[in-house]
DNA sequence: TATTAGCACTCCTCGTTATGGAGTGCTAGT
DNA sequence: ACTAGCACTCCATAACGAGGAGTGCTAATA
């Protein structure tokens, strides 16, 4: 026992690293080698300890805020601290439960799905929930149908295989009966159920111009009509935020200009999708921390995220928001295992018929 | 000119306690009798000033935070300032064109318009904009629609007058045929046209049973149906918030634990409507000024509001929510302004068929 | 009688200074 | 390879003081 190899001495590294962080997430001041002493049994001397800090400040795990202070991670620490976590964790029973009797309730339609789980996500966290919903444009179509409203304007519903439901109102250059309307529902649904979104509205334009030999003037009218529908404009996700008050506990140093720009990007719901996007690139759990996410007003935060499925498709991504400062061993437990049941649920979901 | 009545006496103490609120609000600085002196032309001394401040605040209408401070106002001395107000105002012409050239867009369904007028008030105010929707079961149906999703599910559409359009899945207990479901929306639909969505229903069972002799297995489901789909959970009104990063510049003293009720008061939809639907008992502009909100989250906060009206009904509010040191003659002005533009679209809106 | 000049007083703000302590880095010894 | 010991750094906190804005009061004035 004389003589430590290198490799243990890296792993005794690890371990130290780990127990500061660890410290650190709960205490939020700066570590010191006399507080690993005292409280995690490394048989090791203060001053060895700080030895051994010292390295793992040159390598970039760590940062002292001035010269005479503990240590906090840097984001390299606080990434190396996570990917020794991934594997380990699970879900806390009770909290288990908790999720599982939520969605319990109201979960017949894809937006109630959405909604619930940014609460959940955000109630369970302490942090901000955020969720990102199927994208319409890629999902099947399960239904459309056309609704007069007067003589002039048109509901357009659209359902998706997913439960997405979309609708709009087209308001037509000339009346159009009732009965074409039927007419026309019923045959596009005929033709166009199970095809993705993206492509009905080529499709629909392509039967219309074929149809139009019979009912030529209502389907004149209806070209108009579901180019106007599907107009591409909000076939995109929807975003979900939930638990935004708690934004407020995410600064290190209560730093206002910060968290008004925080707020921005939660409010902005282009800003957020196109945060998570990124996030859904590789499947599965992802933990961006600080400038990792490479927004500038996102450095002081960092995001655990999964992405979900339905079926065997990835469609979306969930996850949460909150200080670097997290015990990401809890959230990650948390993010899988909502996503293991948004994921049931949403199988389930796509299985009607 | 020697001695002055009380009746000029009061009216000087008036302009005065306007002059300082004036001043007040847009410094943010308690406000002295030698800056009054230099910046107001009262003709008088300071020391004179100062007595007659001595006075309003004995009235209650100002305070100061320590004896050798300013003066700023209490709700008390903005309520006076406001009440002055409340008739010169109108809207700035540059602001108003701004408010019609972004209406000028997407309007065709009231959802639209209520995220435009939320976003619209806290931009041109700088301030969180709110809106109350109309509470659906106060609006008369104009279409309801079934639509069958699968064998067993059936997506009810409900268009009000107002237009209003909501959705909600139901699951059957037994199959219902698509072409039952036609019968059932047309005859319905026939029946219940331009009555109030709080009867209906009460109406629709009372006609299902009524046609259940016709075609009992049909109207027999529908009837779980429709019990299901007008179950009154969430029938009530909705409300919109726009701005919520500007939240940020309430407190007085950047105070963290006023700004989390705050935020809470927000993102919690019940809350928030409790509150504008206090402001809604009495029709027309209302101003509630910190503790006038009886609500311990609002003490810091000021409400200016409005009804809105669809052709003669009031059917809700929209406002501005802000700091109690906020330009009250400008936010009154704007939201009496967007009101009138909202009353106009609201009416037009109403009048299809 | 209403107003004002003058003055002593209050209390905040802001910068300076001192002090205690936590934590460090280094050196020399085991 | 580890550790005891020590001088040093720098933060946090409190204490102090000067400056100044603003007050309330009194006595003089128009």
């Amino acid at each position: 026992m004389r003589t430590l190899n290198p490799a243990t001495t890296e792993n005794r590294k690890r371990k130290l690293l780990q127990a500061l962080i660890y410290h650190y997430v709960r205490t939020g001041k700066p570590v010191g080698s006399q507080v690993i002493v005292d409280k995690y049994n490394f048989g090791l001397s203060s001053a060895t300890i700080r030895n051994l800090l010292v390295d793992l400040e040159k390598e970039g795990y760590l940062i002292q805020p001035h010269t005479s202070a503990g240590r906090s991670p840097t984001d390299k620490g606080y990434r190396f601290y996570v990917d020794s976590l991934l594997e380990v964790q699970s879900l806390a029973a009770n909290d288990e439960e908790k999720i599982r009797k939520e969605y319990a309730m109201r979960t017949k339609e894809l937006e109630d799905l959405m909604i619930s789980t940014s609460h959940m996500l955000s109630s369970l966290s302490k942090h901000t929930g955020v969720v990102l919903s199927p994208r319409l444009d890629k999902s099947l179509l399960r239904r459309l149908q056309l609704i007069p409203l007067g003589t002039e304007q048109i509901l357009v519903v659209v359902v998706s295989q997913s439960g997405l439901i979309r609708h709009r109102v087209v308001t037509m250059k000339r009346p159009l009966p009732p009965e074409s309307l039927t007419v026309i529902s019923d045959t596009l649904n005929d033709r166009l159920q199970g095809m993705p979104l993206s492509e009905v509205r080529t499709q629909i334009l392509h039967h219309i111009e074929v149809a139009q030999r019979e009912h030529i003037e209502a389907f004149a009218l209806a070209k108009d009509l579901m180019r106007d529908a599907f107009d591409l404009g909000d076939v995109g996700a929807e975003v979900y935020v939930g638990g935004r008050e708690n934004l407020f506990r995410i600064p290190e140093d209560n730093d206002f200009g910060q968290l008004t720009g925080l707020m921005k990007i939660v409010e902005q719901k282009n800003l957020l999708t196109q945060v998570l996007e990124r996030a859904m690139k590789k499947e599965g759990l992802s933990v961006k921390i600080g400038a990792e996410n490479n927004q500038q007003e996102l450095r002081g935060v960092s995001l655990v995220s999964s992405t979900y499925k339905m079926g065997d498709a990835t469609v979306g991504v969930l996850g949460i928001m909150g200080p670097r400062r997290m015990e990401y061993g809890r959230m990650i437990a948390l993010v899988e295992g909502v996503t293991k049941i948004v994921n049931q649920m949403l199988t389930k979901m796509g299985q009607y018929e």
